[in-house]
DNA sequence: TAGTAGATGAGATTGATTATCGTTTGCATG
DNA sequence: CATGCAAACGATAATCAATCTCATCTACTA
């Protein structure tokens, strides 16, 4: 029910000598003799079968990143893209609290940690922290 | 540098009517007499000027929520889609300490809470939680 | 080596969001 | 109240990522 294609390899190894997530376009890009279609349709795979996670970026364009399983949260360097996982979870007791404060249960939490990296701290210093856009926008 | 126009009125009327988010098609199916192009513009100024705040929905759309401002998140009912804003956040400390312990600085954090209402949960009560999908599917 | 279900590629299609542009209209001024 | 004009509108064309189609290819298994 799933074979090894040349194709599926090249994109997972593309995934994994990647340090910030892609997407389907840009690997498209960068791929040779790799076709859109099937760009997306392993990418998808990897997602469903959770090899790999994915991520919205303010445009609505899907990138994705391969990742252990488990739950995790991400870190991303708003300068370069960089993205780190996190095992390091400590919201469950918060997240519970806060839905039974409002009546709600069967609660699930989702959150994101943007910052600037190390890397990225040294080359710009004084760089002023970047306003995040409520929306996307072309 | 911003007048006051009944089309604008309708849609800010409309959102503080839902306890929803609700996209701008949703907005101009149930609105008439307002264009498509305009709603779209209402409610990206909304969000801009902070009296939005907007939520990426599985399939992309963009819906959008009337919200007071300073930091918060939000608790949103996986069945009828009700969201309710949460002031209540302990998350800076965690966040602080991820970060630093990946040499990350300069972070900001988002989280979002799902889970199942008081009336939904009385009306499904044995409902398995829904699994999330990873990715987006039309 | 043949058979077959899983994969692929090129191109058409979808659908939300944006851009364009001519027309309207809120509102301040004389 | 008449006038000027920039802000807003509406209809519709343009974008663009993501999907779907379907004919063709190919990794496996018997």
């Amino acid at each position: 029910m799933s074979r090894r294609t040349e194709q599926r390899e090249a994109i997972v190894e593309a995934l994994r000598g990647s340090e910030r997530a892609v997407t389907a376009q840009e690997l498209h890009g960068q791929l040779d003799g790799v076709g859109l279609a099937t760009v997306y349709r392993n990418l998808q795979r990897l997602a469903d079968v959770g090899d790999a996670d994915t991520l919205r970026r303010d445009n609505g364009e899907i990138a994705f990143l391969l990742c252990g399983g488990g739950h995790h949260h991400h870190l991303s360097c708003r300068e370069c893209g960089r993205v780190e996982q996190v095992r390091d979870c400590r919201l469950d007791d918060w997240a519970s609290e806060v839905a039974a404060g409002h009546g709600f249960s069967q609660v699930e939490h989702h959150a994101e940690l943007v910052g600037v990296c190390a890397k990225c701290a040294r080359r710009s210093p004084g760089a002023p922290a970047r306003r995040a856009r409520s929306t996307a926008r072309k």
